[in-house]
DNA sequence: GCGCTGACGCGAT
DNA sequence: CATCGCGCCAGCG
């Protein structure tokens, strides 16, 4: 069956938090299993995300820490959400996508919003 | 049971 | 700012 096992509640919430984000925005996958309760599963998330057969999950949203995008270049995944992250108005550069910053609230917290 | 591989992350160079 | 190397976890031969 599964490799994964679809009904497992770290699954459940990699999924969930991965339907979180808003569409035009992204996240990371450590990110996502950050949220999902996971730390250090990163790459479980990955594997989730290569094992779905929701079509409706924006996987393509998933990004690496750095903004890159995680297939290889010029791989169809690749190509595939270059596509789809355009197709929501996200500026993708060279395989890539400006982050904003996930600790932005940390930022904020230690300088100050109008610091900036 | 062991070792390789991967849609990762982060510090060091 | 681009690369490299090492650490982490889970699936698979």
């Amino acid at each position: 069956m599964a490799a994964l096992s679809a009904d497992s509640p770290a699954v459940a919430r990699i999924l969930a938090a991965v339907r979180a984000v808003p569409r035009g925005q992204v996240a990371g996958y450590g990110q996502i299993a950050r949220r999902a309760g996971l730390p250090r599963r990163a790459r479980l998330v990955a594997r989730v995300l290569a094992g779905n057969a929701d079509p409706a999950l924006p996987w393509h949203r998933i990004l690496r820490s750095d903004g890159r995008i995680a297939f290889p270049p010029g791989s169809p995944g690749f190509r595939e959400q270059v596509r789809r992250l355009r197709a929501e108005g996200v500026a993708v550069e060279n395989g890539r996508v400006r982050m904003p910053r996930a600790d932005t609230d940390l930022d904020a917290a230690l300088w100050g919003p109008d610091r900036a």
